[in-house]
DNA sequence: AGCCCACTGTGGACAGACCACAGAAGTACA
DNA sequence: TGTACTTCTGTGGTCTGTCCACAGTGGGCT
């Protein structure tokens, strides 16, 4: 076993152990070499490893903030790997279409099953709202519709999820992009993208889960049917 | 923007514009580090996260198969992040287990729609008929249910749903773990799942992924609620 | 012809140094 | 006494140089 595979774990069964809360640091990387007995490059190696995964972030300087601190962003971790696949080329969009489909169909329905919380609805309501402005470019629509999708999935209130999807998020923003030039009449598109939207949020409010469900399937099918991105 | 990072972003590029196709191998550390203009511990740290990203992976030596080899194993890095963050303790066993349900649902619904190849089939009938020797131990059987449901996810043709799954083995085996020994009467327990795996491959070889999807649901679903997980 | 061994290129690891940064502590001055 | 400035200290970021272990490769010896 390497020797940062070695820090990693040891790392790793401290975070295991509670050794280190959320918030807390993490010794200093001098600190840390000396007593696990190896040099300050490995320790670095395994922070590194556990910054791309979410689980700590880096920060110079002096302070309580300095260091690395523990914190927990699943979707940190998930959306790096999702995106370095996707990019490489063999994650084929149709998967990550149909993966979508499968998380955010069964989120909506959780969501609708649970939803007591009106600010977090109204919050995925502006999305809405702000998708309705006939002066906004394309690329700022989608980018409210990503946030759209990613905030309902969170009133599911499933935080794997939630990571996941964020995670896919800049592989979905591409391939909707993609989509998104190529529709002939944007406007209408739009439109009726829009009037989804509000369909399932309805569906949501009112404790529809099949209904929410349903129309979410649909919403996400359907753009990747009229878009063509499936016969690439 | 830290050098390491320049560097990820950089090979990133490459990787994208197809520079480096699965199964080359990129630059040595040293012309790397040289070709880019900085040190080859920030080269390492980029290739360290490529690495737990499942991107690539590292061998010492000489010859065509030391270096980075490019690859590509999305449950590598996925795998990583999910563990991480069950491990620290922040991922409920309940999201796992509805997260589970969404994506094993709506594999085996795909996987019953395009399955052909019996020999893929045989592998997942395999683990179900090796769950059927009264002399397995508990974990073996576990092992092998774990294998199922990955093997069976496989079947689906995602990419990204098996390796979501394949991510969250480590964190679903815990949890099923600490379930069966809660069981009272493991072996009629066991008899069950054994019954029920039959039951959804029967299903898929049919076809019939309507009834395999519901299958699946009420089979993680009953073990969570059997094991009484959910009032922990 | 066959075997052995040195060579070479690779990642793995370490020591040591210097820098940039940001907060903390100490100090000078009003 | 209070405020502003300066210095100190601890932190990650980065680089250089070095050595080691390893695994093919190819030449030379038997």
């Amino acid at each position: 076993m390497r020797t940062h595979e070695r820090v990693l774990a040891q790392i790793e069964t401290g975070l295991n152990a509670g050794k280190w809360p959320i918030g807390e640091r993490l010794p200093a990387e001098r600190a840390l070499a000396e007593e696990l007995g190896v040099s300050r490059p490995s320790v670095r190696e395994a922070i590194r490893i556990l910054e791309a995964m979410g689980i700590v972030r880096t920060a110079v300087g002096s302070g309580p903030s300095a260091g690395a601190t523990v914190i927990d962003r699943p979707a940190a971790g998930l959306g790096a790997a999702v995106r370095l696949h996707v990019a490489s080329g063999t994650l084929p969009v149709s998967d990550v279409v149909r993966t979508r489909v499968l998380l955010e169909a069964g989120a909506v329905r959780d969501a609708a099953a649970r939803v007591t919380d009106d600010a977090a609805l109204a919050r995925v309501r502006e999305h809405v709202e702000a998708m309705a402005d006939p002066e906004l470019d394309v690329a700022a629509f989608l980018e409210h519709d990503q946030d759209f999708h990613i905030e309902l999935a969170r009133l599911s209130g499933n935080q794997l999820v939630e990571a996941i999807l964020s995670g896919m998020r800049a592989a979905v923003a591409s391939y909707v992009a993609a989509g998104a030039a190529a529709v002939e009449e944007w406007p209408r598109t739009a439109a009726r993208l829009r009037a989804e939207h509000r369909g399932i949020v309805d569906a949501v409010a009112r404790h529809d889960g099949a209904e929410a469900e349903h129309l979410m399937r649909d919403h996400i099918e359907g753009f990747y049917r009229e878009t063509g991105l499936g016969e690439r």
